[in-house]
DNA sequence: ACATAACCGTAACGCTTGTTGTGTGAATGG
DNA sequence: CCATTCACACAACAAGCGTTACGGTTATGT
């Protein structure tokens, strides 16, 4: 439901009868739909948490498996992407909800901190600040999603895939500016 | 008010008593509420497409311009983000919009194409299927788009600018697998 | 067994929404 | 100079919204 007309479209009524109940249980449960909203956001985030991931390895592939479980590459994760890219919206609107988002990727890109980290002690990847390599690979999936979303045709699943490990090849090949800071202002 | 508010907060009062008309005014020159919104997304487009862009040199350089045309570095240009991202929850539940929305962006990956290839052609970027890079660099930038607007804090255009770079260093440092597709399974 | 509270369906409220009519003044054109 | 169309305000409409009030049912504690 949500991800057909997202969360713009989101009704009390209709979030009642997908329950098969009535909005006098939802307002029992809910003070107010923004609880409601809320609460449907942080039951997307743990149900994305606690998705079947695949198998990961270590170092690079453990990274790359992370990023892959990102992409909306099987029909479900197509709507929980769906689901999350249309809360966008909501949430730019509702300060408090921005300020959770902030939180969620913040944490994602923490722990895609850390297996960018082991990574590098396997050699796999050039030294470099690990959270700075995060924030990108995390922009990097996320535009994707985003792209792919709009555009499923010219964005299959193995177009996806191919696209994120020409990313991940080029964070593998060490630059010329690898790690140093160049005293920035 | 689309800043704020979003798409999904938008009305037809709301847009005329900005316009400082009424409802009659609208309603005469847009059927219905789906072709103001496309209207509206026209106007967007248009007024991002004519925004004045910064100085491009040549290949490397323009591709980079590009991209930074695009990141909300400015407040006007986060403004204009804002609304862009928003909009894509009403889009996403209606298949034209959603058309509308993959053109624009297809469009604007031929765009960067065009920009990779000349850099290429300078020798500032290694081989490899333009389109297939430009795709990258838009989800990149996307993709970067969205973490800058939910947090500004963490994602300061200086910051925003540093990880552009980092990528595009990547991009112009040769990878091992260059343009070969190593027959994934 | 009985009082109390939690649970939840029903119905209504007030409000906002998109949309539709109607009326009026200005422009247009023959 | 008048008829007709256009441009727009204004008001009203039905529908849908979140929210509230209330009634009956079920659990819970004493």
């Amino acid at each position: 439901m949500l991800a057909a007309h997202g969360f713009g479209g989101l009704t009390l009524r209709a979030v009642a009868a997908e329950l098969g109940a009535t909005t006098g249980l939802l307002t029992h449960y809910f003070p107010a739909k923004r609880d409601l909203v809320a609460y449907a956001l942080d039951l997307l985030t743990e149900r994305t948490a606690s998705r079947p991931r695949r198998a990961a390895g270590d170092g690079l592939a453990a990274l790359r498996a992370a990023l892959l479980d990102i992409l909306p590459l099987t029909a479900e994760a197509t709507d929980s992407n769906r689901i999350w890219v249309s809360s966008w919206d909501t949430a730019l609107a509702d300060p408090a909800l921005s300020d959770d988002h902030a939180r969620k990727y913040e944490q994602s890109r923490v722990r895609l901190g850390e297996l960018v980290s082991a990574a590098q002690r396997l050699g796999e990847l050039p030294a470099g600040d690990p959270a700075r390599i995060a924030a990108g690979a995390q922009s990097f999936v996320l535009g994707l999603v985003v792209q792919a979303l709009f555009n499923p045709t010219a964005f299959p699943p193995r177009h996806q895939v191919e696209l994120l490990d020409d990313y991940l090849a080029s964070l593998a090949s060490p630059t010329s500016s690898g790690g140093d800071h160049p005293a920035s202002a």
